[in-house]
DNA sequence: TTGAAAGCGCTAACAA
DNA sequence: TTGTTAGCGCTTTCAA
């Protein structure tokens, strides 16, 4: 373990001195070596080993103007946030993506709406050198900040609005929410199903918006009676199943928006008596873990790579920050989804 | 003074020049304007103001030794992390805490083994001042990284291990678990229960350890038989609950070591027809939201302040790391729990 | 290929 | 109370 003198630790000059070579040299070596004869990169290494020598960070990030860090910006007023195993898993998918290239990841919780102003101030004030962020909303004031921050962003999730013409569009990485439920409705077509019910999440979210779209794609003369709307929760999904079966005794399918309100569908269903998938086949959305393979009997859903989905939003951030000033702006992604049968359709 | 060029920002001795006083005065005012006449104050304030000027953190950094940042540190080998409310709702006030200090959250999260080493580095590196970490295991290496990193740090649960004599204790934040766990068994004696079982939490985690101790403290004459263990989730508690009906048929009271748990032990009891609380009682652990509240029956539980122990462990670290070397160390902080009653007991 | 030297933007002695 | 000045530790021209 190499000596730490309590207080100061090692600086480059140090390490240069016990390299017996100038401080350019030794910092070039420490950045990859480029340009400098072997022997001498060998005993500026040694001497960075015996001296237990770090770079200081704020000294580097003052004269690169690159901080090394960036920002995961959340706005989520309900408790949900963490627990919410969405923004779990995309975020260690974020985490792994910038650790592998030494990027650290400030976290931003947005508390209320008068935060909006620190986040600003925050985002502008050079402390990270981008931003991911979440918008699940249409109203979503984020992404307008992170414009006016004039800060690098990538979104999760496709922004609600339509940038102004001639706006640089945001990048954003979503998943193929209306090709997924395409398929999940065209399953349930294949099944022999005839009407086939749509229980959808809350208008204001894109993701929710784009499942109904692609439910829509496929029923062409789809009935409105088939569609009712819940709120991604679990209670949601039960009454909007109840509410369904009410107006449509007849229904003998759903496409349900996300797993947690199809659990809360399901339950309904038993209670009711209804048999799964014999009388009502349902369809959910995520392949949430361990929702789907748990339900009674296990869901038949739309899977989604999550956190890869927060791999490619830390990636194509740091592809932004890379590409210096030239070269065309990165696109969107949008990840593929799969169909997983289960029991449950 | 030529205006500074669009794109990069203003600095101090642009304000300064603006403001027509020296570097100084300016540093003075942007960092509290302690010593500086009022009018000058003023004159420096809007210069700020007009000019958009917001100080580098990093030159700032580099001769302060101060990053403004601190480090959370969760090592937690599975998919829980981040969807376990617990944490959720810890860094929750982890970051209300730091919000309000101008102090930044910089997450680290350990996705294997490998990554201590990284965590290591990257905690000595002088990326941050201090570090709040979740020790909840007793073989945790973190206490003992941190450590090595000679970084100040805060554990949130009391870690599993004593310090060496000589060795200054770790400050930690923790709720009253051994205590809470009392009450809710003396609230079961209170209710004429004898023959009280337990369910406990998996044995390498010091909260469950002392909520065991908690209830041995009330029932002196503890009978093994009484006492099942589980891992902390609603599986897990079905399972004990089943195991404890198995062996002590005639047990009258249950107290469980957390909520999820109970659950699943109020699942097995309705499945068998056994009464709750008439045949047998329940008292869970946490008062976790929504499960307490939305069992079956309603869940009597002790209650602990999750949030409140992270903005705990925030406070007490920003404190260590202002007393400037001189003072003693703040001790650890054990939080207040309290029995909400419900309908199980 | 290497070194000398000029800052990056800021704070904090020390002087005035 | 204000200004002058010396760095903080590093990267990066520019010369050698």
């Amino acid at each position: 373990m190499p000596e730490q003198s309590p207080g100061s630790r090692p600086t480059l000059e140090a390490v240069a001195a016990r390299a017996g070579v100038s401080r350019a040299t030794a910092s070039r070596v420490v950045n990859g070596g480029d340009g400098v004869r072997k022997p001498l990169v060998d005993k500026v290494l040694r001497a960075v080993d015996e001296l237990g020598y770090v770079p200081n960070h704020a000294a580097r990030t003052l004269v690169t103007r690159r901080t090394g860090a960036v920002a995961v910006v959340i706005a989520e007023p309900e408790v949900r946030i963490f627990s919410d195993p969405f923004f779990s898993q995309q975020i260690r998918g974020i985490s792994k993506e910038l650790t592998a290239h030494d990027t650290q990841l400030v976290l931003l919780l947005v508390e209320g709406p008068g935060d909006f102003d620190r986040i600003t101030r925050y985002l502008s004030g050079g402390h990270v050198d981008g931003a991911l962020a979440f918008s699940l909303h249409t109203d979503d004031p984020l992404p307008a900040i992170t414009r006016r921050a004039g800060i690098p962003t990538v979104f999760g999730g496709r922004p609600g609005w339509t940038a102004d013409p001639g706006e640089r569009a945001v990048p954003y990485v979503d998943a193929d929410n209306r090709g997924g439920a395409r398929v999940a409705v065209q399953h349930l077509r294949d099944l022999g199903r005839e009407r086939i019910a749509h229980i959808g999440g809350p208008p204001d979210q894109t993701s929710a918006m784009d499942r109904l779209d692609g439910y829509r794609d496929v029923l062409l003369d789809m009935d409105p009676t088939l569609v009712a709307e819940g709120a991604f929760t679990v209670e949601s999904g039960a009454r909007a199943m109840a509410e369904l079966l009410e107006r449509r005794p007849d229904l003998d399918a759903v496409f349900v928006a996300n797993d947690l309100m199809a659990s809360g569908a399901l339950r309904v269903l038993r209670e009711r008596g209804i048999a799964v998938p014999e009388q009502v086949a349902v369809v959910g959305f995520d392949d949430m873990d361990p929702v789907a393979k748990e339900t009674d009997p296990p869901l038949t859903t739309v899977r989604q790579d999550i956190e890869g989905q927060g791999r490619l939003m830390a990636r194509l951030l740091l592809r932004i920050l890379d590409r210096t000033g030239n070269g065309a702006a990165p696109d969107s992604v949008i990840t593929p989804t799969m169909l997983v049968r289960r029991a449950s359709a």
